[in-house]
DNA sequence: GCGGCTGGTTTGGTATACCAGATTGGACCC
DNA sequence: GGGTCCAATCTGGTATACCAAACCAGCCGC
């Protein structure tokens, strides 16, 4: 059931409905649900090891409001999770999972113009999920889960940019042709040049709205 | 107080007194240590985050018995959280931050036919913990942390190998070097020369001390 | 009028009570 | 004697009650 609330909660924090900087309070929230508080705590907790709240003690958690540097900085790590993830499945993944890589990448490039950017962003999160799962290290799936759950917000702001759109369907072939070919020097080259463009996306994204920069 | 009783269960985990498949009954542990089931469930959960136990629906909690896979799994991911840190810390570190890592490492060098394994295993772990400090990444920071306390035992188990002590020591100057150098490349290939020994050292052990493999 | 203090109220932290599903031990049947 | 079923009990999950610290508004003194 905890798992449940956070489900929800992370869903309004990331869409926004629940704004940066708000507190959360136990009472409160958990009444509006209908349940009590010691669920609506757990998810509280849950939602804080993900980045998406801050506890302070003694005092009502806060929709986190993370900084450029932050965001920044947690990109810089879940980029090298997926450089690892890449070169590992190289050597790991079966043939099933690299076709089902290629599967989703050719579901991105059928549907990119079609669907809503929301489900647009969902595929390409299954994407990159799909590489990760194929280097079968559970620790590595697991924290970069983490980082994309915390990272949902800024990665579907920096995606929704349309001009960059075709140049990321290059790269989800480029990368899923590199892991075909089992070479992790080009599979960690491709995942990079994937990379370079969110660090500028995100920052230029963070300078026109403006919507925080303090915790 | 949750975090209190987190880190007396971590310490009773990782020294063994708590044994791994063993099954943690809320109330039980709770009462011992006169608390009530809230904090401890609480103190619960975030080592199940650090994955140290096991978390079962509708069933008693279980003191995580990673396999040698899981551990190098996990060791895999800290090997890159280092590598990252590695890199990061050549362009951010603070001359005072270098210094700091290498007056650790000359703590090490001076201390480590002295002191006990414990004690020297927790210079070790400072060692490595300011090097990611000088990243100056929040993000990996904490993940970083939240692995070392995971690995603890198994990277524990590995240093008290007393062989591989002197070139440990070698490689720590050669990272300190390299990092005081601003050298990326070369730090991160002093790091990845570290780590190396490590994937041998968790598995020869493992393979001996045999008390385990399943969950 | 303004700042600091104070009491009531709000809120997170902890303890306790209650519930439903899981476990287990034993009795019963084959 | 072994297997199966059932109930007493145990255990995690949830709800509620209580406490102490933090917040806030209004009051008092300057």
């Amino acid at each position: 059931m905890a798992e449940a609330i956070a489900y929800d909660l992370r869903r309004e924090i990331l869409r926004g409905t629940l704004v940066p900087g708000e507190t959360i309070k136990e009472r409160e929230n958990a009444e509006k649900r209908g349940v009590s508080r010691t669920p609506m705590r757990e998810a509280i907790r849950i939602l804080a090891q993900e980045g998406l709240v801050q506890l302070r003690p003694l005092r009502s958690p806060v929709v986190a409001n993370p900084s450029l540097k932050e965001i920044i900085d947690q990109v810089r790590v879940l980029h090298a999770l997926e450089l690892l993830s890449g070169e590992l499945a190289c050597a790991t993944a079966t043939e099933a999972e690299i076709a089902r890589i290629g599967h989703l990448k050719d579901e991105i490039d059928r549907l990119c113009d079609i669907i809503d950017s929301v489900d647009l962003f969902e595929l390409d999160m299954q994407f990159h999920a799909a590489i990760v799962a194929a280097s079968h290290n559970q620790a590595l799936i697991e924290t970069h889960r983490a980082y994309m759950a915390r990272l949902w917000r800024a990665r579907y702001l920096s995606a929704r940019i349309r001009r960059t759109r075709r140049r990321v369907l290059r790269q989800h072939g480029a990368i899923h042709r590199a892991l075909a070919a089992r070479n992790p020097r080009r599979t960690k080259a491709e995942i990079d040049a994937h990379f370079a463009p969110m660090y500028k996306n995100i920052e230029s994204h963070f300078k026109t709205s403006e919507d925080s920069g303090g915790n």
